[in-house]
Parts: C-alpha cells; sequence; structure tokens
DNA sequence: GTCTATATGAGGATAGAC
DNA sequence: GTCTATCCTCATATAGAC
C-alpha cells in the first residue's frame, strides 16, 4: 500500500524497476481515480504522477480500463478480509466488526473515496465497471445475511428478522454514510452509525427475548455502554 | 431562485418555439446525465436529442455546466416538497411519509438515477456541482433533524435520540438504498427501507409510550454484543 | 521498459450566415 | 433561434527508436 515512489536508480530491493513502476502506477491512479473520478483522470496525469511518460504507462496497462481493473481486482482481495479478521479476532460478533470497519475507513479516506466514487459512475450501464459492482454487492449482500442469521442464532442479534433486507440496509447504510462523509469531512459518520447499530441491538425482541433489563423508564438507554 | 426564463418573442401559446427547445433540451439532459452522468454525455449527445445541433442548443445554455446547474436548480425547488406535502397531508409523521416518498421513488427511477449519478461524481472536489450538493446535503439533514424532533415530542417517535445523527442515518439509509436498486433493479428497496422504519419504531421507549411496558428482567443484555 | 513523435478522434465552444 | 463551418484543446492509443 505504501508508495513505490520513484526511480531509484538501483535494485538492491525487492523488486526490479519494472515492478516499481507497476506499483507506482496502481498508486497514482488509486490517488487520482479517487481525486478526479475514472472518466475525470487522464492516462497521462497518471502517467505522470509515476514518473513516466504516458505511452511508458501503456507498456504496463495496455488501457485506461485495464488500469480500472486491477483496482477494482487488487480491492477485491482486501475486501472483506478485514472484516471476517476482525469477526474472528474479537468474537463479538458482526455489529462490533462494523463498527470497527467504519472506525477504520475514518482514516483511509482515500480508498474509502476511490470505491465511492467508482461505484457511482459504475450506476451507467455503460461504464466498464458496472457489472463488477452488480456481482459485488450481491456477495457482500450474501455474506451479510449469512452472518446476521449466525448472530442471530448465537444470540448476539434479535431472530426473526429478515436477514436479507437487514443486509442491504447495513450496506446501505455504510456507503450512504461514505458519501456525507466524503462531502463533508465534518460529518459524524461514526456517530451516525453507532446510533444505527443501537437500533438494531436495543430491540425488544432481543432484549426480552433473552431478556431484558430495561427499567422502566428506559430514558437514558441511548448513550448505553460505549 | 426562478430561472430569469426566456425571452419569447411573442407568446401566442404558453410556449413559444424556443420555449419548446428549451424544455426538450432540459428534458433530453436529465435523461442523458441520468443514463450516462455528467462527464459522459455530451452536449452533442443531448442537442441531437432534442433535435437541434449542438450551437443551437448553446444559445439557450452557453455552456454544460450552465444546463447542469439548471437542472440542479430544477430539482431544487421540486426537492422536499413532496416530503412536505405529504406531511401535511398525512399527519402521520416523518417516518410514514419517508415510505411514501421510497415508494414513489420506485417509480422515478430516471430522476433517482440522474441524482445518484450526478451526487457521486461531485464527490470530487473539482466537479462543479460539488459546493451545490454539500450544501443541499446539510440543508436535508437540518430539516430532518428538526422533524425529527417535532415527532419526538409530538410521540410519534421515542425520545432522547440524537436527531441529528439520525437525520444524516435516514440520508444515508435512502441514499445507500438507492445505489442498490439502481444496480440492480430486483433489490428490493422498499422492503428494506420498512426494514429501517420498523428500527426505528419498533422501540421500548417509544412502543410504551410514556413508558415501558417491557418486563424487566434483566439477564443478559448488559453484556450483549457490545 | 521507457522514450519521442504522432495519428486519430472527441468534445466544448466560437464566428458568422440566414 | 438555429444553422454550417471551424477552432482548439485534450485524451487515448500507436509507431518505432533507444
Amino acid at each position: 500500500m505504501a508508495n513505490a515512489r520513484a526511480k531509484s536508480s538501483r535494485s538492491t530491493g525487492p523488486s526490479s524497476r519494472g515492478e516499481r513502476s507497476r506499483a507506482a502506477i496502481l498508486d497514482a491512479a488509486r490517488r487520482l481515480f479517487a481525486a478526479r473520478g475514472y472518466r475525470g483522470t487522464t492516462m497521462a496525469s497518471v502517467a505522470a504522477a509515476a514518473d513516466l511518460t504516458q505511452p511508458g504507462l501503456l507498456h504496463h496497462f495496455p488501457s485506461k480500463e485495464a488500469l480500472l481493473r486491477e483496482l477494482l481486482e487488487e480491492r477485491y482481495h482486501d475486501d472483506g478480509r478485514r472484516l471476517r479478521e476482525s469477526l474472528a479476532r474479537e468474537n463479538q460478533g458482526l455489529v462490533v466488526a462494523l463498527e470497527r470497519l467504519v472506525e477504520h475507513n475514518l482514516s483511509s479516506q482515500e480508498s474509502v473515496r476511490l470505491f465511492a466514487v467508482l461505484v457511482a459512475e459504475a450506476l451507467s450501464a455503460y461504464h466498464p465497471a458496472h457489472a463488477y459492482f452488480v456481482e459485488r454487492y450481491e456477495k457482500i449482500r450474501q455474506w451479510l445475511a449469512t452472518t446476521l442469521r449466525d448472530d442471530e442464532q448465537a444470540g448476539r442479534l434479535p431472530a426473526n428478522r429478515d436477514a436479507d433486507a437487514l443486509a442491504g440496509l447495513i450496506v446501505a447504510v455504510m456507503d450512504g454514510l461514505q458519501t456525507q462523509w466524503l462531502l463533508d469531512p465534518r460529518f459524524d459518520m461514526v456517530g451516525a452509525f453507532r446510533t444505527f447499530t443501537d437500533l438494531l441491538i436495543d430491540d425488544p425482541d432481543h432484549r426480552s427475548g433473552a431478556t431484558a433489563a430495561v427499567d422502566a423508564d428506559g430514558s437514558d438507554r441511548a448513550d448505553s455502554p460505549r
């Protein structure tokens, strides 16, 4: 993820000169696509940011679309990994893992922006990444729904909910909060997400299901354990 | 606010020839911007769809950006109107009004798509509509927060919630669900939204009205997943 | 693997006739 | 108010040298 910057003339390191260019290109592309969108970014600007000429760039990625695909591919592998890891590590269920992810995203504005911008552009059915995102979202929802059901069975979440609808809802909340945060960094994405998870958890079915310790005037539950 | 509307040389009908062109341009632009985004749409294609040449179009809107601004402006007026109306008409509070809006959006895919695409492109700080959307979102959240507080006071929603965070959350849910629905029209946006409003409403504090019909027995919720 | 030079085309905007 | 013709800039991509 670091910036495989510049071309130090010698390669005492692990990678050849070509490898370094490739990494520099990807790094530049991530930043520029995030800042200006796919359509708004020129290959020449990516090349320049990677200290190459534009034909030099094309040696590594034969077209702009190929470059885009590589970025998507790369992220696809990262994707969910963080979530799955924190799920396994903390063993506190999906909700906590999601909160961790949202917190993490606060410090990954660039990556968040990259994907927000690309998804948005890809809403257009003509966009080269359209099919990619359709599939990606479907898979994410499926994984979330499965995980939600696990949590319900484990008693970490109220049962009798529509896990599929909830999965879509969770994705929506994360995406939608990101949009607002990207538009205005003062927007409290984490706070709003916690408001959401409070709603997810503080539910009568769940409380009284396993059952609940709500004192009759639950006035201050909003500031529950946190 | 209104558009310093054209200078129709004559006004025999509701619209002169120029007026008709103008309307045709806006109509075409709405469709094309929605389908291909702002950057992805050429002025020539808009002109063609409006049965004009590109310079003919430029007679009405001196630049592409001017055309964009007009579309945003126009929507700005529509905006919230529907919500406010259904709020006033049904007098059932914000949640019901929001549900109506989401249902309505199902049949306005083009308009929804237009704005989803434009917001997305406008995440980039360089986009001509960036500032517009920052302001717009801020205003929407403020209005929602105010309305939420009204509903809380009217007893239609549980009190003691963070209305500001909730406002951002509501916007996020609507936007995020739209994204998924636009990517894949089979996605059940309305169902997912109802799942959300259920969470908003089905809360012990609220249900129990002034207070709790929740039987206390606090076993395991203290250590519930959190 | 990277360069210079260039082909090719698209897109926004202007000039000026009708 | 709309057209034809044209300019200019920019962007993707290719050819071919080093």
